[in-house]
DNA sequence: ACGTTTCCATACGTACGAGTATGGTAAATG
DNA sequence: CATTTACCATACTCGTACGTATGGAAACGT
């Protein structure tokens, strides 16, 4: 009835969903450590009081945080599994999807960077999971056993993380378009074999 | 028995180089964050005072302690490089020395999940390019060009980066000893070409 | 219109960790 | 033997960030 759940634009008020976005947001600039609760306050132009009538703590707003993250995180991978029917192309596009794409992968990127964090450890270790999953379902798909196609997974899996790693490392733009498709190129003919 | 000192001999009185050792291992054990000046303290059996007495300040602490893990770290890796001639024995000692070894090893998986941290991000990034470096140039002693060689080395030491990361969240001792040795072999067979 | 609910501001309490001030004691030094 | 120096203990201050208490104002129900 009330009109909250008008989602942008002219809001009087504000919703849970509406923090934790926001702290998503934080998360992905400054790491989930730089989540404070009167500093996240300042950037939606409120105070402490508006945040613990949502929230009863800080750990709680995380949670809801992660958990939105989390979901939105399956759906992203389930909908790209349905789109791809070709196995191969299926995983090029995972990899191609590091260098781009923004908040979401930013936010992971992000997390894995506080792995010793209570709450992001066991989140880290589902969505590696999940997604070592996907990939190993199309190493299958392309024709490996499943011994084999374990270890490929996690080998390519492990390739990304390490990638996201270096990236972080370097502040600078780590490499040019031109070099970053090179070494993508590479990586790809490497790790996924041709027809 | 003692209790002042668990390190070396009988030692009344304590050095700058015993509490940068201590910092290492803590370091190794929960993190960098864990350094607080005065946890290390009990831990070393004294008090504050005697901390401000050896450093200025804690970032002083950190400062020295990670430089002795880097002039370490860097011995190390000459003395591995010296001491293997064949360019592929010498890459997958590499390889080899992720799942065992020990304080070296686990406080740079301990820093690498603190990259966000000032004083951590410029030594990652010269360690990981003094490695990446090594990788290089073996790849180069096998006959590969620059370019090729560059790109080879980026992706073993995302590969080894990532498996790291893996390890780490999963608390659990990971994989089985076995399964361990399988994955490597499967490892050393993709990124290492075959003479 | 009036009370209730929703949402937020203000002010306070508290815990933790860095850093300081100061003094004590044993060993070295003259 | 006297005194300086090295090393450490104790007792503080201070900044930061979480959490609470309480009150105010707009929106809503009846």
């Amino acid at each position: 009835m009330n009109q909250s759940t008008a989602k942008k634009k002219e809001r009087s008020t504000l919703s849970a969903g509406d923090w934790e976005q926001q702290a998503l947001i934080l998360i992905a600039e400054k790491g989930i450590r730089a989540v404070a609760v009167e500093s996240l306050a300042r950037r939606m132009g409120v105070t402490k009081g508006s945040f613990y009538w949502h929230f009863n703590n800080r750990e709680s707003l995380l949670e809801q945080s992660l958990i939105r993250w989390e979901k939105h995180d399956a759906a992203n991978l389930q909908t790209s599994l349905s789109a791809i029917e070709d196995p191969r192309e299926r995983l090029r596009s995972f990899f191609r999807r590091t260098g781009r794409e923004k908040l979401t992968h930013n936010v992971y990127s992000s997390l894995c960077t506080a792995s010793d964090h209570p709450q992001v450890e066991p989140l880290l270790e589902r969505v590696a999971e999940r997604r070592m999953k996907h990939i190993e379902k199309a190493f299958e798909e392309i024709g490996f056993d499943p011994k084999e196609a374990s270890h490929r997974a996690r080998l390519t899996y492990s390739a990304y993380l390490g990638f996201l790693q270096l990236q972080q490392q370097h502040q600078t733009p780590s490499l040019s378009s031109e070099e970053f498709e090179a070494y993508m190129t590479h990586v790809i003919a490497t790790l996924i074999p041709e027809e």
